[in-house]
DNA sequence: CAGATATCAGGTTGACTGACATTC
DNA sequence: CGAATGTCAGTCCACCTGATATCT
């Protein structure tokens, strides 16, 4: 959700969830505990008063480099058994496969060294 | 199950859980539910009585091979946007960070025509 | 007015925990 | 006796459903 609201902007809490295929009623819970942690704040949109304009807080962009960090971490671990051009391809045919079966582009995961 | 079932022979319950991954206590509704269709049959095992020796039935080799085709027309679709060596190499990369992470090796997924 | 938004209450599910009787 | 097995009851969490008030 910190990495969407980076990424998007700040937008609605609907559209948040469309874009990250989670639903309505659960981005409120999600975004409930992100607030009270004070990593997003919710604010109301001017323009359409029906919705909330999300905003990342510095202390949720902290939060997401250090997830991105644990991330970077995470997949060193699970490719280690590979060789780093292995791993390139491996994470470059996954990035097609998840981009042909949901549209999503992302270079979030390219933590690897080629 | 099935498969680990038609892999491993006849086996305790336990036994079966911890190759698959699977804690005891949900095996046993797992197993249940598969007696209730007639997949599965338990027998006590006679050289320990603390044990159920977990016999696959005619019936759940039918649904094992039925399984085996609706898995391979899923990967055919999860696939499809790759080219056929692209194919075998990411299947092959694949198998490599599941055996190195589980130990475990099977040529379950091989459905794809190289 | 139809449709979208944020929210909440409730249900369903899968996975885990803790306990127990039986057997080795 | 300690350890393993099968079983069950209960908890927790992710996900989904349906409803409601507000706003466009």
């Amino acid at each position: 959700v910190l990495a969407g609201l980076e990424e998007f902007g700040p937008i609605s809490q609907a559209e948040l969830g469309r874009r990250l295929g989670i639903d309505r009623s659960d981005m409120v819970s999600t975004l409930n505990a992100l607030a009270a942690e004070g990593l997003v704040v919710r604010a109301p949109d001017e323009g359409d008063r029906r919705r909330n304009a999300i905003r990342v807080t510095p202390a949720g962009i902290s939060t997401l480099f250090a997830l991105d960090d644990r991330l970077a971490q995470a997949q060193a671990a699970l490719l280690e058994p590979l060789a780093p051009p292995e791993r390139a391809q491996f994470t470059r045919l996954l990035q097609r496969l998840l981009e042909h079966h949901t549209g999503y582009q992302t270079e979030r995961f390219d933590h690897v060294d080629v």
